[in-house]
DNA sequence: TATCAACTGATACATTATAACAAAAAGGCT
DNA sequence: AGCCTTTTTGTTATAATGTATCAGTTGATA
Protein backbone atom coordinates (compact mmCIF):
# COMPACT_ATOMS: atom_id res chain seq x y z
CA UNK A 1 0.00 0.00 0.00
CA UNK A 2 0.84 3.28 -1.13
CA UNK A 3 2.39 5.76 1.72
CA UNK A 4 0.26 9.07 0.34
CA UNK A 5 0.92 12.65 1.84
CA UNK A 6 4.27 14.28 1.13
CA UNK A 7 4.58 13.27 -2.56
CA UNK A 8 3.60 15.08 -5.38
CA UNK A 9 0.26 13.80 -6.78
CA UNK A 10 -2.76 14.55 -8.31
CA UNK A 11 -4.52 15.96 -5.15
CA UNK A 12 -7.47 17.16 -6.79
CA UNK A 13 -8.12 13.91 -8.09
CA UNK A 14 -7.41 12.74 -4.53
CA UNK A 15 -9.75 15.02 -3.10
CA UNK A 16 -12.58 14.22 -5.85
CA UNK A 17 -12.08 10.19 -5.53
CA UNK A 18 -12.18 9.93 -1.92
CA UNK A 19 -15.12 11.98 -1.00
CA UNK A 20 -16.78 9.53 -4.14
CA UNK A 21 -15.74 6.39 -2.34
CA UNK A 22 -16.91 8.24 0.83
CA UNK A 23 -20.23 8.76 -0.48
CA UNK A 24 -20.41 5.37 -2.09
CA UNK A 25 -19.78 4.14 1.24
CA UNK A 26 -22.96 5.86 3.14
CA UNK A 27 -24.81 4.89 -0.05
CA UNK A 28 -23.71 1.27 1.03
CA UNK A 29 -24.09 0.79 4.38
CA UNK A 30 -27.21 3.50 5.00
CA UNK A 31 -24.91 6.18 6.87
CA UNK A 32 -25.72 9.57 6.26
CA UNK A 33 -23.64 12.09 4.71
CA UNK A 34 -24.96 15.23 5.43
CA UNK A 35 -23.92 18.67 4.52
CA UNK A 36 -21.93 19.31 8.16
CA UNK A 37 -20.20 15.67 7.53
CA UNK A 38 -19.86 16.11 3.69
CA UNK A 39 -18.16 19.55 4.15
CA UNK A 40 -16.02 18.75 7.07
CA UNK A 41 -14.74 15.87 4.94
CA UNK A 42 -13.76 18.16 2.43
CA UNK A 43 -12.11 20.66 4.48
CA UNK A 44 -9.66 17.73 6.07
CA UNK A 45 -9.06 16.38 2.60
CA UNK A 46 -7.86 20.05 1.49
CA UNK A 47 -4.41 18.92 2.84
CA UNK A 48 -2.11 16.11 3.81
CA UNK A 49 -2.50 18.00 7.84
CA UNK A 50 -3.87 17.28 10.93
CA UNK A 51 -6.62 19.72 12.25
CA UNK A 52 -7.81 20.39 15.10
CA UNK A 53 -11.48 20.06 15.96
CA UNK A 54 -11.15 24.24 16.63
CA UNK A 55 -9.77 24.56 13.10
CA UNK A 56 -11.76 22.84 12.14
CA UNK A 57 -14.82 24.48 13.96
CA UNK A 58 -13.53 27.98 13.00
CA UNK A 59 -13.77 27.06 9.00
CA UNK A 60 -17.11 25.45 9.56
CA UNK A 61 -18.01 28.21 11.26
CA UNK A 62 -17.21 31.05 8.57
CA UNK A 63 -19.32 29.14 6.57
CA UNK A 64 -22.44 29.13 8.74
CA UNK A 65 -22.15 25.50 9.28
CA UNK A 66 -22.06 25.41 13.14
CA UNK A 67 -20.45 27.45 16.11
CA UNK A 68 -20.12 25.15 18.49
CA UNK A 69 -17.63 22.66 19.49
CA UNK A 70 -20.39 19.95 19.53
CA UNK A 71 -20.63 20.02 16.24
CA UNK A 72 -16.86 19.45 15.18
CA UNK A 73 -16.69 16.72 17.23
CA UNK A 74 -19.95 14.67 16.41
CA UNK A 75 -19.25 15.61 12.63
CA UNK A 76 -15.72 14.13 13.16
CA UNK A 77 -16.54 11.47 15.39
CA UNK A 78 -19.10 10.16 12.42
CA UNK A 79 -16.22 10.63 9.90
CA UNK A 80 -13.79 8.41 12.22
CA UNK A 81 -16.41 6.05 13.00
CA UNK A 82 -17.21 5.72 9.25
CA UNK A 83 -13.94 4.92 8.13
CA UNK A 84 -13.57 7.94 6.32
CA UNK A 85 -10.86 10.05 8.72
CA UNK A 86 -8.35 9.21 11.43
CA UNK A 87 -7.15 11.02 14.37
CA UNK A 88 -3.43 11.60 15.39
CA UNK A 89 -3.31 10.63 19.14
CA UNK A 90 0.41 12.30 19.49
CA UNK A 91 -1.52 15.75 18.29
CA UNK A 92 -5.17 15.93 19.24
CA UNK A 93 -6.03 16.26 15.59
CA UNK A 94 -7.72 15.07 12.83
CA UNK A 95 -6.66 13.50 9.22
CA UNK A 96 -8.89 12.49 6.73
CA UNK A 97 -8.09 8.91 5.53
CA UNK A 98 -5.51 8.44 2.06
CA UNK A 99 -6.71 4.89 2.10
CA UNK A 100 -10.67 5.45 1.96
CA UNK A 101 -12.23 1.97 1.02
CA UNK A 102 -9.08 0.09 1.51
CA UNK A 103 -8.65 -2.31 4.45
CA UNK A 104 -6.31 -1.67 6.12
CA UNK A 105 -4.48 -0.40 9.65
CA UNK A 106 -3.01 2.92 9.23
CA UNK A 107 0.42 4.06 10.42
CA UNK A 108 1.36 8.28 9.98
CA UNK A 109 4.37 9.75 9.62
CA UNK A 110 3.71 13.44 11.37
CA UNK A 111 5.80 16.08 10.74
CA UNK A 112 6.74 18.02 13.88
CA UNK A 113 7.56 21.10 12.11
CA UNK A 114 4.59 21.59 9.44
CA UNK A 115 2.51 19.27 10.75
CA UNK A 116 1.74 17.54 7.17
CA UNK A 117 0.90 13.79 7.54
CA UNK A 118 1.64 10.90 5.43
CA UNK A 119 -0.46 7.32 5.65
CA UNK A 120 1.24 4.23 5.67
CA UNK A 121 -0.03 0.90 6.21
CA UNK A 122 1.60 -1.28 9.32
CA UNK A 123 -0.19 -4.79 8.76
CA UNK A 124 3.37 -6.47 8.65
CA UNK A 125 4.40 -4.34 11.30
CA UNK A 126 1.81 -5.18 13.82
CA UNK A 127 3.00 -8.95 13.25
CA UNK A 128 5.49 -8.07 16.15
CA UNK A 129 3.30 -6.11 18.51
CA UNK A 130 0.67 -9.37 17.62
CA UNK A 131 3.36 -11.89 18.68
CA UNK A 132 4.08 -9.45 22.14
CA UNK A 133 0.32 -9.56 22.65
CA UNK A 134 -0.39 -13.24 22.20
CA UNK A 135 1.79 -13.69 24.12
CA UNK A 136 0.31 -11.85 27.24
CA UNK A 137 -3.23 -13.18 26.66
CA UNK A 138 -4.02 -9.64 25.42
CA UNK A 139 -6.98 -8.86 22.66
CA UNK A 140 -5.85 -6.20 20.26
CA UNK A 141 -9.10 -4.01 19.10
CA UNK A 142 -7.22 -1.27 18.06
CA UNK A 143 -3.73 0.50 16.95
CA UNK A 144 -2.03 3.49 17.13
CA UNK A 145 1.29 3.69 15.05
CA UNK A 146 2.43 7.26 14.65
CA UNK A 147 6.06 8.50 13.90
CA UNK A 148 7.24 11.73 14.44
CA UNK A 149 9.78 13.29 12.74
CA UNK A 150 10.64 15.70 10.34
CA UNK A 151 9.41 15.44 6.35
CA UNK A 152 11.28 15.74 3.62
CA UNK A 153 10.43 19.77 2.69
CA UNK A 154 11.27 20.34 6.38
CA UNK A 155 14.99 18.76 6.25
CA UNK A 156 15.75 20.99 3.92
CA UNK A 157 14.49 24.09 5.60
CA UNK A 158 15.29 23.25 9.21
CA UNK A 159 17.52 20.00 9.19
CA UNK B 1 12.61 -7.91 25.99
CA UNK B 2 10.11 -9.00 28.17
CA UNK B 3 6.14 -7.96 28.08
CA UNK B 4 5.73 -6.21 31.15
CA UNK B 5 2.80 -5.57 33.14
CA UNK B 6 -0.28 -8.58 33.44
CA UNK B 7 1.40 -11.41 34.00
CA UNK B 8 2.36 -11.68 37.82
CA UNK B 9 5.90 -10.61 39.30
CA UNK B 10 7.32 -9.38 42.51
CA UNK B 11 5.96 -6.07 42.32
CA UNK B 12 7.57 -4.85 45.47
CA UNK B 13 10.52 -5.76 43.74
CA UNK B 14 9.59 -3.89 40.43
CA UNK B 15 8.90 -0.91 41.97
CA UNK B 16 12.45 -0.63 44.24
CA UNK B 17 14.72 -1.75 41.44
CA UNK B 18 12.89 0.73 39.31
CA UNK B 19 13.41 3.54 41.81
CA UNK B 20 17.22 2.14 42.61
CA UNK B 21 17.77 2.68 38.88
CA UNK B 22 16.31 5.99 38.69
CA UNK B 23 18.02 7.27 40.89
CA UNK B 24 21.40 5.54 39.98
CA UNK B 25 20.84 7.37 36.28
CA UNK B 26 20.44 10.73 38.22
CA UNK B 27 23.81 10.28 39.94
CA UNK B 28 25.60 9.19 36.58
CA UNK B 29 23.94 12.24 34.73
CA UNK B 30 23.67 15.10 36.69
CA UNK B 31 19.98 15.18 36.67
CA UNK B 32 18.36 15.34 40.01
CA UNK B 33 15.34 13.40 41.43
CA UNK B 34 13.80 15.59 43.78
CA UNK B 35 11.59 15.12 46.05
CA UNK B 36 8.12 15.53 44.11
CA UNK B 37 9.90 14.16 41.19
CA UNK B 38 10.63 11.11 43.48
CA UNK B 39 7.58 10.43 44.85
CA UNK B 40 5.76 11.06 40.93
CA UNK B 41 7.48 8.44 39.88
CA UNK B 42 6.49 6.18 43.02
CA UNK B 43 3.12 6.97 42.61
CA UNK B 44 3.28 5.69 38.91
CA UNK B 45 4.92 3.10 39.68
CA UNK B 46 2.26 1.81 42.06
CA UNK B 47 0.06 -0.03 39.57
CA UNK B 48 0.98 -0.87 35.85
CA UNK B 49 -1.86 1.47 35.17
CA UNK B 50 -1.76 5.09 33.35
CA UNK B 51 -2.40 7.43 35.90
CA UNK B 52 -3.61 11.38 34.35
CA UNK B 53 -1.89 14.39 35.29
CA UNK B 54 -4.55 15.37 37.35
CA UNK B 55 -4.71 11.93 38.99
CA UNK B 56 -1.22 12.51 39.82
CA UNK B 57 -1.59 16.03 41.12
CA UNK B 58 -4.62 14.67 43.96
CA UNK B 59 -2.27 12.54 45.06
CA UNK B 60 0.73 14.92 45.43
CA UNK B 61 -1.97 17.54 46.73
CA UNK B 62 -2.75 15.15 49.40
CA UNK B 63 0.52 14.68 50.50
CA UNK B 64 1.48 18.23 50.65
CA UNK B 65 3.70 18.15 47.06
CA UNK B 66 2.21 20.76 45.67
CA UNK B 67 -1.43 21.75 44.79
CA UNK B 68 -1.77 23.82 41.19
CA UNK B 69 -1.10 21.48 37.71
CA UNK B 70 2.54 22.99 36.71
CA UNK B 71 3.43 20.75 39.77
CA UNK B 72 2.58 17.45 38.04
CA UNK B 73 3.28 18.55 34.57
CA UNK B 74 7.02 19.59 35.49
CA UNK B 75 7.32 16.14 37.51
CA UNK B 76 6.06 14.18 34.48
CA UNK B 77 8.20 16.57 31.85
CA UNK B 78 11.21 15.59 34.13
CA UNK B 79 10.64 11.69 33.80
CA UNK B 80 9.81 11.49 30.87
CA UNK B 81 12.61 13.71 29.62
CA UNK B 82 14.92 11.44 31.60
CA UNK B 83 13.40 8.21 30.38
CA UNK B 84 11.81 7.12 33.58
CA UNK B 85 8.32 7.04 32.28
CA UNK B 86 6.41 6.99 29.24
CA UNK B 87 3.25 9.42 27.73
CA UNK B 88 0.33 7.12 26.87
CA UNK B 89 -0.78 9.07 23.63
CA UNK B 90 -4.24 7.40 23.64
CA UNK B 91 -5.10 7.90 26.71
CA UNK B 92 -3.63 11.70 27.59
CA UNK B 93 -2.24 9.86 30.23
CA UNK B 94 1.26 8.38 31.74
CA UNK B 95 2.89 6.09 32.94
CA UNK B 96 5.98 4.42 34.86
CA UNK B 97 8.86 2.53 32.32
CA UNK B 98 8.55 -1.13 32.85
CA UNK B 99 12.52 -1.50 31.12
CA UNK B 100 14.17 1.54 33.14
CA UNK B 101 17.86 1.36 31.82
CA UNK B 102 17.25 -0.47 29.18
CA UNK B 103 17.81 1.25 25.24
CA UNK B 104 14.38 0.41 23.99
CA UNK B 105 11.83 1.72 21.69
CA UNK B 106 8.42 1.30 23.95
CA UNK B 107 5.46 -0.33 22.55
CA UNK B 108 1.98 -0.49 24.91
CA UNK B 109 -1.02 -2.38 25.58
CA UNK B 110 -3.48 -0.86 27.32
CA UNK B 111 -6.42 -2.26 28.31
CA UNK B 112 -9.78 -0.20 27.82
CA UNK B 113 -11.67 -1.67 30.67
CA UNK B 114 -9.03 -1.42 33.66
CA UNK B 115 -6.42 0.97 32.19
CA UNK B 116 -3.60 -1.36 33.01
CA UNK B 117 -0.74 -1.12 30.53
CA UNK B 118 1.88 -3.69 29.75
CA UNK B 119 5.04 -2.40 27.79
CA UNK B 120 6.90 -4.45 25.70
CA UNK B 121 9.60 -3.17 22.38
CA UNK B 122 8.67 -2.92 18.67
CA UNK B 123 12.36 -1.96 17.65
CA UNK B 124 12.01 -5.09 15.11
CA UNK B 125 8.14 -4.15 14.22
CA UNK B 126 9.81 -0.64 13.33
CA UNK B 127 11.43 -2.20 10.83
CA UNK B 128 8.61 -1.36 8.44
CA UNK B 129 7.81 1.60 9.51
CA UNK B 130 11.40 2.77 9.00
CA UNK B 131 11.26 1.31 5.40
CA UNK B 132 8.41 3.20 4.55
CA UNK B 133 9.62 6.43 6.13
CA UNK B 134 12.91 5.61 4.06
CA UNK B 135 11.00 5.40 1.16
CA UNK B 136 8.58 8.50 1.60
CA UNK B 137 11.91 10.72 2.74
CA UNK B 138 10.70 10.80 6.31
CA UNK B 139 13.51 11.08 9.38
CA UNK B 140 11.73 9.63 12.15
CA UNK B 141 12.55 11.40 15.49
CA UNK B 142 10.07 9.79 17.84
CA UNK B 143 7.51 6.50 17.46
CA UNK B 144 4.67 6.07 19.09
CA UNK B 145 2.93 2.16 19.16
CA UNK B 146 -0.20 1.81 21.37
CA UNK B 147 -2.31 -1.04 20.96
CA UNK B 148 -5.72 -0.76 22.95
CA UNK B 149 -7.99 -4.31 23.83
CA UNK B 150 -8.65 -5.97 26.28
CA UNK B 151 -6.36 -7.07 28.95
CA UNK B 152 -6.32 -11.11 30.34
CA UNK B 153 -7.98 -10.49 33.31
CA UNK B 154 -10.72 -8.10 31.38
CA UNK B 155 -11.24 -10.91 28.84
CA UNK B 156 -12.75 -12.72 31.87
CA UNK B 157 -15.15 -10.31 33.12
CA UNK B 158 -16.61 -8.59 29.89
CA UNK B 159 -15.43 -10.74 26.83
C1' DT C 1 29.88 33.66 50.46
C1' DA C 2 28.64 35.47 45.94
C1' DT C 3 26.72 33.99 41.73
C1' DC C 4 24.14 31.56 38.49
C1' DA C 5 21.17 27.98 37.10
C1' DA C 6 17.66 25.01 38.28
C1' DC C 7 13.67 24.21 40.73
C1' DT C 8 9.23 25.54 43.11
C1' DG C 9 4.85 28.23 44.21
C1' DA C 10 1.19 30.53 42.52
C1' DT C 11 -2.05 33.00 39.46
C1' DA C 12 -4.05 33.17 35.41
C1' DC C 13 -5.20 31.47 31.13
C1' DA C 14 -5.43 28.43 26.81
C1' DT C 15 -6.84 24.32 24.54
C1' DT C 16 -9.36 20.15 23.98
C1' DA C 17 -13.58 17.63 24.86
C1' DT C 18 -18.24 16.28 26.73
C1' DA C 19 -23.00 16.34 29.14
C1' DA C 20 -27.53 17.46 28.59
C1' DC C 21 -31.71 18.81 26.52
C1' DA C 22 -34.72 21.00 23.28
C1' DA C 23 -35.76 21.63 18.39
C1' DA C 24 -35.64 20.16 13.74
C1' DA C 25 -35.17 16.97 10.02
C1' DA C 26 -35.32 12.49 7.92
C1' DG C 27 -37.12 8.03 7.24
C1' DG C 28 -40.58 4.36 7.78
C1' DC C 29 -45.40 3.11 8.08
C1' DT C 30 -50.44 3.03 7.24
C1' DA D 1 -50.65 12.81 3.32
C1' DG D 2 -50.45 12.05 8.47
C1' DC D 3 -48.31 9.83 12.32
C1' DC D 4 -44.57 7.90 14.69
C1' DT D 5 -39.74 6.90 15.65
C1' DT D 6 -34.91 7.70 15.08
C1' DT D 7 -31.30 10.53 13.88
C1' DT D 8 -29.31 14.81 13.52
C1' DT D 9 -28.70 19.61 14.81
C1' DG D 10 -28.59 23.91 17.89
C1' DT D 11 -27.31 25.66 22.15
C1' DT D 12 -25.76 26.29 26.82
C1' DA D 13 -22.89 25.08 30.11
C1' DT D 14 -19.06 22.73 32.02
C1' DA D 15 -15.29 19.29 32.39
C1' DA D 16 -10.66 17.76 31.43
C1' DT D 17 -6.14 18.61 29.85
C1' DG D 18 -2.20 21.62 29.29
C1' DT D 19 0.79 26.35 29.37
C1' DA D 20 2.67 31.10 30.07
C1' DT D 21 4.56 33.89 33.30
C1' DC D 22 6.85 35.76 37.09
C1' DA D 23 8.44 35.93 41.77
C1' DG D 24 10.84 33.46 45.25
C1' DT D 25 13.81 29.55 46.90
C1' DT D 26 17.20 26.21 46.71
C1' DG D 27 21.53 24.12 45.43
C1' DA D 28 25.84 23.65 43.05
C1' DT D 29 30.05 25.96 42.04
C1' DA D 30 33.66 29.19 42.03
ZN1 LIG E 1 -3.76 14.29 -1.97
ZN1 LIG F 1 7.14 19.17 7.25
ZN1 LIG G 1 5.54 -4.43 38.62
ZN1 LIG H 1 -8.01 -4.88 31.94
Amino acid sequence: MQTIGFEKHDHGACIHDTLAKAEASCADTGLRLTAVRRRALEILLAEHRALGAYDLLAVLAEEGLGSQPPVAYRALDFLVKAGFAHKIEALNAYIACAHLGADHTPAFLICRSCRSVAEADTAPAQGRLGDAARDAGFKIEHTVVEAQGLCPACQEIAP
